[in-house]
DNA sequence: GTGAAAGCGCTAACAC
DNA sequence: GTGTTAGCGCTTTCAC
């Protein structure tokens, strides 16, 4: 793997072919206007030459980089054991791919890491950021901003920084929410309870939202903390089965929670769904399809979310326009893009 | 998430600070030899501005990007959800992050992926690559050795390239699973079997190697193929046990694969390790420790791999020279580096 | 249509 | 110690 040999640069390429620099670099960029004969020439000298351009030397004049960078905050290896973001991965990667640009994965384990994140953003080797911003007081939205850097969130932002012009791409978590109790009431169920997930998230603040839409009357003895695990999901049905032994119906924040929430009711010998009904969120397929019984739960598009972030980024960046500025323009679309979800009958409720 | 503003550049701070740009430029790199009182007025200007250098510029004369690019091929979205993975990712993040280095995730889904991949390697963006190769007759090795960039694999590559100064890290696979074997013959089983993974794969191969080390005599209806996965194991082990109904020992290539054998042995009624001892390979704590009973495995350690692959890169990269050519150099370390398992013994044999 | 020349922002000799 | 200067490899006016 030694290779230290020189590259040829365009130089090299425009000596062999006989032709200018100039000429050589409008035939790689694909420009028109050179005669057939020259390009072809060209073309040949690249080949045999096996000239690669330089991207420090084409950035540092176009201010272009043709990648674009991911910002994942990796908390205990958890971006790689969670499959909504491996989803949510894939749908970005498609979308870049076919835009021709060079999808850049940042990791930050911890406080130091952010700063190298920092330096990377700011000295200009990508054209735009997208980020999830998972915690309300993550230091991740204000570092990008401070990178100066075109930036779309996936996910609702906290409102931790006072401008408007931030760009997202979210599911519509209050909206699927009222769906789901709101189905739930439908069902005849009248003592339904609410799982949460971590508060420090918009996305279970706002699921928490729309129950409470839906049931404002709900008493606080009806709503258990949990956090988007199994491990929590359990804990809190316990909570809720001691404080309110006649609940009829649960709404998990998501589906692991839901998972963990189901083994407990199996475990206390309540049927699901006659005795409780329970619904989901997110329809992650290896978990909402696995369970016993199969859950009933509210779908988000997690891959077409990542394609959207990618999408409205690059839009931007065709434009000369940062992302931030779609507000200001004739076309107008809302600084923050919400999906809807749409609600998945299986065996729960 | 605007600031299309236009970033202060090394004058704009020599400019501000009244000093030469040379001067600013050794502040910035924290050169010694800038007298304090100098040095503090530009660090000023720096903070002032807001002044971050442009690294495309740095780049272009240095050469050095100080960012390594790990090269995953992605199929299936399999990446992140094989805990391997993230267990090595995080080893050579950890060590890249002590060398101040940043790790540049370069995922491939497919054949289009591979072009903008070798661009983006000979481009000159990263100062050298991490390569799992996959696969033997995986696109990316021959991918990295053209775009001539410094690079490591991950476990041994297939022989598909005819160069030996490839430099690689892996576990000793096949010291690991003769020891396995050779503690199931230790515990009196005569009729030892295998389970195979996929042997496109060289840790597959050299298991299997292994294997054969010790038990030369054992006939094919000892061996089963299995593909690393649960599913794959179970096939395995019915078609062992329909083979060879008096079996009393495998040696499973993977956990997963041993945790989808000893489902079967349940279902068939075989007491483990009474009647059939079982030992597995990786020791991933989610899956050896999980079992029911217990996995008795052969452990490697993925994440020293991870932080050993980045630092012979490094340490090439330092010295000036590729990684391929420390075999030539006096201290000569091997171009493969093996490391060590352990058997950990648990109750399945 | 093609070439010449002027930088992009930075570092590294080399003078002073 | 500090400044001056010459590029790194490329794109992009602007002449021809």
């Amino acid at each position: 793997m030694t290779e230290t040999a020189p590259r040829p640069t365009l130089e090299a390429v425009a000596a062999r072919a006989g032709v200018s620099r100039a000429t050589v670099s409008r035939v790689v960029n694909g420009a028109h206007g050179v005669r057939d004969a020259l390009a072809e020439r060209v073309r040949r000298a690249v080949e045999e030459l096996g000239y690669v351009p330089n991207q420090a030397a084409r950035s540092l004049v176009t201010r272009r980089h043709d990648a674009v960078a991911v910002v994942a905050a990796e908390p205990e290896t958890r971006v790689f054991t969670d499959p909504y973001f491996a989803q949510q991965l894939r749908g970005i990667s498609k979308e870049l791919t076919a835009h021709d640009s060079q999808l850049v994965l940042l990791l930050t384990e911890g406080r130091e890491d952010h700063a190298r994140v920092g330096r990377y953003l700011a000295g200009g080797h990508v054209d735009g950021a997208l980020v999830f911003s998972l915690h309300l007081d993550d230091p991740l939205p204000g570092l990008v901003r401070r990178a100066g850097v075109p930036t779309v969130f996936g996910g609702r932002p906290g409102w931790d920084d006072g401008r408007d012009d931030v760009v997202y791409v979210d599911s519509d978590n209050r909206g699927g929410a009222r769906e789901a109790v709101r189905h739930l009431a439908g069902l005849g169920r009248t003592r339904i309870a609410h799982i949460t997930g971590p508060l420090d998230q918009t996305s279970a603040v706002d699921r928490l939202a729309g129950f409470r839409d839906v049931r404002a009357d709900a008493g606080p003895e009806l709503i258990a903390h949990g956090d988007f695990t199994p491990g929590g999901g359990e804990r809190a049905m316990r909570e809720l089965l001691d404080r309110c032994p006649d609940l009829d119906a649960v709404f998990a924040a998501n589906d692991l929670t839901a998972a963990g929430a189901l083994r407990v009711l199996r475990e206390r010998g309540r049927r699901v769904p006659d005795d409780v009904a329970v619904v989901g969120f997110d329809d992650m397929p290896p978990v909402a399809e696995q369970t016993d019984p199969p859950l009933t739960t509210v779908r988000q598009d997690v891959e077409g979310m990542g394609r959207l972030m990618a999408r409205l980024l690059l839009r931007g960046l065709d434009r000369g326009t940062a992302p931030g500025d779609f507000r200001t323009t004739t076309t107008d679309p809302p600084a923050g893009v919400v999906l809807p979800t749409t609600l998945v009958h299986r065996a729960t409720a």
